[in-house]
DNA sequence: AATGAATGAGGCTTCATTCAT
DNA sequence: CATGAATGAAGCCTCATTCAT
């Protein structure tokens, strides 16, 4: 499975707009952001993005139905669904948390810049949001069940899980955290503990 | 110690013009928002804010500096120093994730607008920020030195404890967390499991 | 009876707005002509038009509507009611016609520039256009059933006169004729013609 | 005597791209109609106009050019040059207007769109403009000087007769009028009676 | 302190047109 | 010929801000 073309694009063009928009949004905001200091980051002129995005919304919403559709087939990809609740937990928190690190730009506009959203378009990612959470929610109930994880309460650590992941985009890199790998190992062990994992 | 009444104005109209404008930038982003939308929430002119705020800059500022100024506080005072990095721990992480909760508008405002900030509003802010890390930091340090706390890397779970306190701002009310209390019960026993301190 | 408030602002400065644009639309059609123009007419910025009018259409709309309001009050004015329909006819034709031609350009805005109207104000331009048209058929009529005109079809000829009348505006002032007045003289006459009075 | 082919080109696609903008223009005006929408109407491509007429402005002046030359040689072929001045105004009148209705979207072009060409082809236009109007003042001043018209004023009662078969385009279809026949059976008499013609 | 009007700057978008394919 | 992408210019409108009242 991969990205939706009839949402995305698969033109050179157009994703190189999707790029130059992720730094500009992600820096300054969407609605800081002018459809001018996007075009000009790739040399074009102001009028070029529309043969391809229909508006900044549109440019907005491709973008966001991407980075979403990517994170959730990489955590799918990522999950080795047979084995032990706490090895499929470390295995998709690494992959998710070092995500969010690499694609941090991409990641800060996908998590705060919905709002700009249309509501149908908002619908779509809200949709996608909730399968990513739903695949945190099955390892860490497989654990709650077969006892290998004692959680007092599924909804709220895997929340907590998600939150730190999500998070991750606003503040990498920080702190003595420069590399994705470097959050990459240490992401798993503090979901193993979040999970109250025999470790 | 309280809100330093240079930066931010104790008059009536100002506080309840950076009430109003906390909803707005909550809600559409500081960029999206007019100043003429702040204005109308109080049925004002959109000429009224600016005898009190010099900028719609300014606003935010006040609001950015209030906002971290009382966060900074409620947590020193909610902070036992003298017992044990344990119950420290709990405490304020506990205080930390209620008030995020609790007043969720204005932290995402506080955490995800401050790109708008001029260079040197930004640097007091930023300043403010580091004093928030460095109080958990000292604690986290405390466990980590007396053996109380199992700390791979102190920097790192400092890190992942005030991210997961931030991000609360982000996500609440959500999922089945729809009261502040909530939040302030389940948040201190994750902080203390990323601790790894002896139960 | 007088315009309405509601719809055409009395303001000094909305009306010099419709009166600029009024010229602007008459000289190069609503569609060609810029809100810079109208405003640079009056030395104002682009921007003066928008306290007083919420877009171009608005602006159209309140000159259209004020045009056929006026338009509406000086013929019921002009008719004297009680009297023969033949005198009724020379004195609504004479009015209609030099206003026509007093007022050519605002009189092409509104015979020629509804089209760039919302459906919703168009429907009530239109009601206007009705009002017009009946009160001359009416006046057909009254002479059709006394036998003092001889008519072959009332909605005919009613159409005829208008439509001489409307057409006014769009060659006056031309050829030979280039005064109101000397159209008010010619024009009753000829509404007479066509309605075959016995003179 | 045809339409000129150095004006009005007789390719097939340039004939299907003068019938879509006469929809167009007339509908909304030369202004408000963007190329995009005549080649819309056609499934063509927006540059597909080009290769066909050099810009937007000639397209509507190779309209404008063959609507009055074909008016111009309708009307020169339905006047009976020979006969009484009351015949051949009736048969002027009767083509013209007949004309007007049946061809009325493109009549409106000819007759309300003109503010758009450059001034050289406006002065082409107005001078097939003047050829019209001359071919009906030489059958009014005919019927004058025979002593079969009642004509109080030679260009005032040419203008009227012009006048009312121009606006033809402007209201038809309205009314009980929807057939061109049946405008082409009114408006002789109407002529006449304007004319003031021994009946 | 508060307002309505005004403004200069600029934002998003559209447009007529060109050009490489 | 016809097209999709690109562009410079411009259009409508909004915005933060100022000013006279």
């Amino acid at each position: 499975m991969s990205v939706d073309e009839s949402v995305v694009s698969g033109s050179k063009a157009a994703a190189r707009l999707r790029a130059a928009a992720i730094e500009a949004f992600a820096a300054n905001g969407f609605g800081a952001t002018t459809t001018r200091e996007v075009a000009a980051r790739l040399e074009m002129s102001a009028a070029a993005m529309y043969p391809h995005y229909k508006s900044k919304e549109e440019l907005l919403f491709a973008i966001a139905y991407e980075g979403h559709q990517l994170t959730l087939e990489w955590l799918q990809a990522a999950d080795p669904v047979g084995e032990a609740p706490a090895d499929r937990l470390r295995a998709v928190v690494g992959e998710f948390a070092k995500n969010q690190a690499t694609h941090h730009a991409r990641a800060r506009v996908v998590e705060y810049e919905l709002a700009a959203l249309t509501d149908e378009h908002f619908r779509v990612i809200a949709g996608l949001r909730r399968d990513v959470v739903r695949l945190v929610r099955r390892i860490v109930q497989a654990g709650a069940d077969d006892g290998s994880f004692a959680v007092p309460d599924v909804e709220g650590v895997t929340l907590a899980i998600v939150s730190l992941c999500v998070d991750v985009c606003r503040w990498f890199p920080g702190g003595t955290y420069t590399e994705p790998d470097t959050v990459a190992k240490l992401y798993p062990e503090l979901a193993i503990r979040l999970a109250g994992a025999h470790s």
